[in-house]
DNA sequence: AGATGTCAACGAAATCCTTCGTAGAAGGTG
DNA sequence: CACCTTCTACGAAGGATTTCGTTGACATCT
């Protein structure tokens, strides 16, 4: 088994880093750096402690390639979705996904591709049952 | 205008603590004091102070009677869970709450009654259009 | 070799979150 | 009235989060 243990939820920081790195697939803590501070003013040093710490954590691995270090995210985006979904699932609709499904759903307008994803997951769903 | 500005994300305790509130509409410090406790030990006078500090920042708001305070939730359960899912939505889901809503259908079964439920809210959608 | 630039590491400061102890006010009881 | 209980208020401690300055290592340029 590669991870034993699950890891911990990110903080807003770190999640901000993660998006960066699911989308870099991997990167140097400059290259990291370059993306974060233009949408948010942060120092490179501020980067760097980040991911030390993230690493600490076990949210990001990283390997030596030459003088830098290379990062990349130990948990997929996906996977890292499903966990903070069912956290707030539990903590703010006891526990049921499907309600908060369904109000994130009552919320905003939808794509009709994306109506009709639902509406197959909806059917693979009672076909299950 | 009641309420000009938003209020404040809540913290994990301050979450608990308005669940309680929502169930019970309003609530002494010693009465949800007495139910978080069951759930979780949690001092009296920690209760309290979150309730203080839950009242400067707006989250909820107080009212004397007799002695002991009277603390209602400023926001509704609904509007609480539509901010959070929000903004979890903007920093998850880069601002796809249909995204969202996929995700957590797919996650977890739900009951014929929320299937049914969003087949509605879809339709709803669709006749928008 | 000395100056310059880039890097990781470390530590410390500032802020927020959570927790609770202590104090003091207010009300009821013997 | 003195005592007991219950309440709010206050402050402080401990931990997590976020931020960045400083240092020293290492390489490159002149």
């Amino acid at each position: 088994m590669k991870e034993m243990y699950s890891l911990p939820k990110p903080t807003e920081v770190e999640l901000e880093l993660l998006r960066v790195l699911w989308d870099k697939n991997e990167a140097t803590v400059r290259e990291i750096y370059e993306v974060i501070n233009e949408q948010r003013p942060m120092g490179y040093t501020t980067v760097l402690k980040m991911l030390q710490i993230m690493t600490e954590k076990g949210l990001v691995e990283r390997t030596e390639f030459g003088k830098a270090h290379m990062y990349r995210a130990a948990a997929s985006q996906d996977q890292t979705q499903s966990q903070m979904l069912r956290d707030l699932s539990d903590r703010l609709f006891a526990g049921s996904a499907a309600q908060l499904a369904m109000h994130a759903l009552a919320m905003e307008p939808a794509t009709a591709e994306e109506l009709q994803e639902i509406r197959r997951l909806i059917q693979q769903k009672k076909e299950k049952r």
